[in-house]
DNA sequence: AAATTCCACAACCGCATCTAA
DNA sequence: ATTAGATGCGGTTGTGGAATT
């Protein structure tokens, strides 16, 4: 059996939010802050549970809210960072400044998925991911000696290598990744802590092994091997992990080394 | 013009995690 | 240490509009 529900569904309004309510809960929430969504509700005159309040203001209302007309940069970093870290959408969303973590994730499912799909490319899900919490308990990539299978073919698509970098305990915790994790809240530390153990991991394992370096390359952690869904040749060209013939056209643009969206990749690629 | 299919997006639901008592 | 309530997250569904037949 499981545990009741969030609120009593009883006489609460569901479906579409109507301009009335958003400027109920909007006054409310520049009034008062955000939090306390379970009473929130009846504080501010409104017949919906707490939890639609929570995502209405969160995914809609919110200030700052970029709505629609995603970037090629945008969807070029989504997909990116969907590699490394799976269906974490509220970290992805994180690294995108004004996206939700719900907007990320329709547009991955409506969008990119089937751009992907179409290209034979099998993106990995969440218990892939590097930073999953599931990935420890139920490891689902084999151990690799980082040799490309046979049957794979390879696609090309313009990316930026990362350079490789030198983790010190410095950088990696005065990096943006805990704030930004923390996303709209403060309270996803849990996140936050996963990606400060990977790098207490990594920066171990460099120590251990006189290996100042990390590479983009597969390393391995938790007993686990990791490998990318791609490698990256010296001509900046992905080579996709692939069983079918594709073209995937990721060509990102030149001018865009500088831009911002590669800098949050690269902070991401130091953290990893 | 009507019916059907497709698509994008908002919202819901259940579970996981956090926190305070 | 335990427990219950609150919050956050990701998967999924419902719906309205656009496109197609």
């Amino acid at each position: 059996m499981g545990r009741a529900p969030c609120c009593s569904k009883v006489g609460l309004q569901r479906g579409p939010w109507s301009p009335k309510e958003d400027k109920l809960l909007t006054d409310y929430v520049q009034a008062n802050g955000e939090g306390q969504w379970r009473s929130l509700p009846k504080k501010a005159g409104l017949l919906r549970c707490g939890k639609s309040c929570r995502l209405r203001w969160m995914n809609y209302l919110r200030p700052g809210i970029k709505r629609g007309n995603v970037t090629e940069a945008e969807e070029d970093l989504i997909i990116r960072l969907q590699s490394l870290l799976g269906n974490r959408w509220s970290l992805i969303a994180a690294r995108l400044p004004g996206r939700t973590d719900n907007e990320i994730k329709n547009h991955w499912n409506t969008r990119l998925l089937k751009r992907l799909h179409k290209g034979g490319i099998q993106p990995q899900k969440s218990s892939t991911s590097l930073l999953s919490k599931k990935s420890s308990k139920q490891p689902t990539k084999k151990k690799s000696n980082n040799k490309l299978p046979d049957h794979f073919h390879n696609t090309t698509a313009t990316m930026y290598r990362p350079k490789p970098i030198k983790i010190c305990s410095e950088s990696a915790k005065s990096n943006s990744f805990g704030s930004v994790a923390s996303g709209s809240t403060n309270k996803s530390s849990s996140n936050q802590e996963e990606g400060e153990e990977v790098v207490d991991k990594l920066e171990e394992e460099a120590k251990t092994s006189q290996v100042s370096d990390i590479s983009w390359s597969s390393f391995e952690l938790d007993d686990q091997s990791y490998e990318p869904r791609f490698e990256i040749s010296d001509e900046n060209q992905i080579l996709f992990y692939d069983d079918d013939d594709c073209d995937l056209s990721l060509q990102a643009d030149p001018v865009s080394d500088s831009n911002l969206l590669d800098k949050v990749y690269d902070e991401y690629l130091r953290l990893l």
